[in-house]
RNA sequence: CGGGAUGUGGCUCAGCCCGGUAGAGCGCUCGGUUCGGGACCGAGAGGUCGGGGGUUCGAAUCCCCCCAUCCCGACCA
C-alpha cells in the first residue's frame, strides 16, 4: 500500500478528549475516529487491526467446533419481554422508537429461539454457535475510546448441550479456545471468577488485562493463584467473639449519630460491634441488610441471592416502612413484610448495636438470635484490602483490570424461558443446557496497545499488526531512493502486506515520526547513504535495533525476522 | 442519574474576568529553498466563536435555557 494514495490521517497532537494511552493512539495513528461519545468509525488501519483478531478468533472457534452464524441486531421486543430480560436491561437496552423492536446488547434470545425451532433430539446436541457481530448497549457513561463504547462488535457463543456434565465440555473448551487467542494476540491476561450478573447462570470466570483504566476491581493473592472478581470474592476475615452481657436490650439516646463511625465514636464502643442496617427493595418486599461495623453491602453478591432486581430505598420508604429514618433503622421489631438478611460476618451475633427504628435512638445488647427475627444469613460483604486470602490466608491485594472476556454456564434459564426443549433417550423432554461465551474485538486491540506503547508510539506484534512491513523512501527526489524502494516494495509485496511511505512532500522526519507512531514491528529505511553501499537500513520498532542490510541479503533477513 | 470541567478554522489552544472590526501554532493551497528524526522563507484559503433567547447603541465576552463532549461518582444508614 503506497502511502501517498492511503488514507492514513495520522495526528501529532494529543486529541483533547482522550485519556489513556490506548485511545489517544488509536486516534493519532488513525485507526479509529470518534462520532459521538461512545460511537466510533473505524478506519482503514483500524479496521485491519480488528479484522486479525477476529481472523484469530474465527480460526479458534472454529476449531473447538463452532459453527459462524451472523444474527440480527434488530430484534422483536416480545422475544425479549419472554425472558424479563427488557425489564432487567432496563436503560442499557436500546429501544427503536417507531417499531417493537430493540438494539440487540446479546444474543441469548435469538440463538434459543432457533435453537427452540431446530433442535428435537439428544442427537443433535451438542452444538457451538458463534457470531462475531456488531452490539448495541447504551452506556450511560462511555469512557476510555474503544473499551466503553456504545457500539462494539462482539464475538458471542452460545453453546448447547443436554446436561451440565456435558455443558462443562463445551465451556472447558472455550476458556481453551480463549486462553489460545489470548496468547496469539499478545495479551498479559488472568482468568479470574465472576459474577454472572444480568446473565444468570450458575458460574462464571472473566478474561482480565491489568490495567488502572479498568472498571473492575479484583482480588488477588500473591501467595496462591486466588483471583477474583470484587463481586464474588470472599475473604477470611476474622469474626469477632461477641459476649452476652445483658439479658435484654436498652434504648440510648444517639442525638444526630448517622454514621456507624459517629455511633461507634459517641458511644465508645469498637466499630465493629455496630450492626448497619441498609434498606433495599425489591418488586415483592422491602429487604432489611444488617451488615457488620462498616462493612459494604456487595450488590451483585446480593443480586445473586435474591435473584431478582432491587434498588435503594428512599427517605419516604423508610418513614413508611420503619417509622424511623436513615441512621437509626435496626432489624429489631420490624414488620413480617421486611425480610432481614445478615451478613455471615454477624451470624449468631450477640451485645451488637442497631438503630431503634426510632430517630436518634439506638438499641444496645441486642441478641440477633434472641432479639430479632433473621431471615437468612449470607456472605453479601465487599472485601477489604489486606483481608486474608480465603484460601491460604495471605493478604489480599485489590487491583483494577479491564475485562477482554467472559464465559458463562447459563443453564437452563433461557431454554425454559422461551420453551427450547429436546427429547432425551426415553422421549422425556428436557430443557436445553446452555452456555454463552464473550469476546470483546476493540478491547483486545485496547488492551494490546495498553500493554505495548511507548513514547512513540505503538508497538504492535506480528500477529496483530495492520501491515507486515513499513518501506521508508527517506528521500522521493534522488532517482537512486525512488528506483531502489518502488522495486523493493514490488518484490516484498509479493509476500507480505507493505506499507510504503513514497511521499514526495515530506521530510525523512515524518516518515520515521509516522512509522513509530504507526507501529508496524519491522521498517525498512531506504535511503541515499546506505544505497551508496548496496545497502538499506532495517530497524525493529519494539526495540529500536537498526542493521544494515545488503539488497541482495533483504528478503532472507526479513523471513528471518518474521519466523 | 448526581457533581465538576470544557465547547472559538481540520487539530491543539489564546482571547472572556474588565463588551467595541476574531487571533496564534500546527495542518491545508501556491511559489521558492531544503531533504536521515515532526525543515525554512514568502504569499494565500479557511471560523454564523455549540444552539436558542435576553441585556446593550454594540455580545466570543454579561444573564437565562438547551445541546454536546470529557472527567469523578453512582449504595454504604
Amino acid at each position: 500500500m503506497r502511502f501517498s494514495k492511503s488514507f492514513f490521517p495520522t495526528i501529532k497532537e494529543i486529541p483533547s478528549d482522550a485519556v489513556i494511552p490506548s485511545h489517544q493512539l488509536m486516534i493519532r495513528s488513525g485507526m479509529i475516529k470518534p462520532l459521538g461519545a461512545g460511537i466510533y468509525s473505524f478506519l482503514p488501519l483500524g479496521y485491519r487491526v480488528f479484522q486479525k483478531i477476529m481472523n484469530i478468533i474465527r480460526e479458534e472457534m472454529n476449531s473447538i467446533g463452532g459453527q459462524e452464524f451472523h444474527l440480527p441486531g434488530l430484534n422483536p421486543i416480545e422475544l425479549w419481554q419472554e425472558t424479563g430480560r427488557v425489564e432487567s436491561f432496563g436503560d442499557i437496552m436500546f429501544h427503536v422508537k417507531n417499531r417493537q423492536l430493540i438494539l440487540a446488547p446479546t444474543h441469548e434470545e435469538v440463538i434459543t429461539s432457533i435453537a427452540k425451532s431446530h433442535i428435537r433430539s439428544y442427537k443433535e446436541l451438542p452444538q457451538i454457535w458463534y457470531q462475531i457481530q456488531t452490539k448495541f448497549r447504551n452506556e450511560p457513561r462511555p469512557k476510555s475510546g474503544v473499551i466503553r463504547s456504545r457500539q462494539f462488535i462482539m464475538k458471542d457463543s452460545y453453546s448447547l448441550d443436554t446436561s451440565f456434565e456435558t455443558l462443562n465440555t463445551s465451556y472447558n473448551l472455550h476458556s481453551e479456545a480463549y486462553k489460545k487467542i489470548y496468547d496469539r494476540s499478545g495479551l498479559k491476561y488472568f482468568i479470574i471468577g465472576a459474577s454472572s450478573g444480568a446473565m444468570g447462570g450458575s458460574g462464571s470466570q472473566e478474561f482480565m488485562i491489568e490495567s488502572n483504566a479498568g472498571e473492575d476491581t479484583i482480588v488477588v493473592c500473591d501467595k496462591c493463584n486466588y483471583a477474583s472478581n470484587l463481586e464474588i470474592a470472599t475473604s477470611n476475615k476474622q469474626k469477632i467473639k461477641f459476649e452476652n452481657i445483658s439479658s435484654k436490650t436498652e434504648k440510648v439516646f444517639t442525638p444526630n449519630v448517622k454514621t456507624i463511625d459517629q455511633l461507634a465514636q459517641f458511644l465508645k464502643v469498637p466499630v465493629e460491634q455496630c450492626a448497619k442496617s441498609v434498606v433495599y427493595i425489591t418488586d415483592k418486599n422491602p429487604i432489611l441488610i444488617l451488615m457488620q461495623g462498616n462493612d459494604q453491602v456487595n450488590e451483585a453478591k446480593l443480586l445473586t441471592l435474591l435473584g431478582t432486581e432491587f434498588r435503594v430505598s428512599t427517605d419516604e420508604e423508610l418513614v413508611e416502612i420503619f417509622g424511623a429514618e436513615t441512621g437509626s433503622l435496626g432489624p429489631v421489631g420490624v414488620s413480617k413484610n421486611v425480610k432481614v438478611i445478615c451478613d455471615n460476618q454477624l451470624r449468631d451475633a450477640k451485645n451488637v448495636i442497631t438503630g431503634a427504628n426510632l430517630n436518634d435512638f439506638h438499641l444496645m445488647h441486642v441478641d440477633l438470635l434472641r432479639d430479632s427475627r433473621i431471615d437468612a444469613y449470607a456472605d453479601i460483604r465487599v472485601v477489604e484490602e489486606n483481608e486474608p486470602c480465603i484460601s491460604c490466608g495471605n493478604s489480599l491485594r485489590l487491583i483494577k483490570g479491564i475485562e477482554v472476556g467472559h464465559i458463562f454456564k447459563l443453564g437452563t434459564k433461557y431454554s425454559v424461558a422461551l420453551k427450547a426443549n429436546y427429547l432425551d433417550e426415553s422421549g422425556n423432554e428436557n430443557p436445553i443446557v446452555m452456555g454463552s461465551y464473550g469476546i470483546g474485538i476493540e478491547r483486545i486491540a485496547a488492551c494490546y496497545i495498553e500493554q505495548n506503547y511507548d513514547e512513540n508510539g505503538i508497538i504492535w506484534n506480528k500477529a496483530l499488526t495492520p501491515y507486515d512491513l513499513h518501506l521508508i523512501a527517506v528521500n522521493m527526489k534522488s532517482e537512486k531512493v525512488i528506483e531502489s524502494s518502488n522495486k523493493i516494495y514490488e518484490e516484498l509485496s509479493k509476500r507480505y502486506s507493505v506499507i510504503f511511505d513514497d511521499r514526495s512532500q515530506v521530510t525523512a522526519g515524518v516518515k520515521f515520526k509516522d512509522a513509530d507512531l504507526l507501529g508496524i514491528p519491522i521498517q525498512i529505511i531506504v535511503g541515499e547513504r546506505n544505497l551508496d553501499n548496496n545497502s538499506v537500513e532495517i530497524k525493529l520498532r519494539r526495540s529500536g535495533e537498526r542493521k544494515i542490510i545488503k539488497l541482495e541479503a533483504l528478503q532472507t533477513e526479513i523471513e528471518k525476522l518474521n519466523e
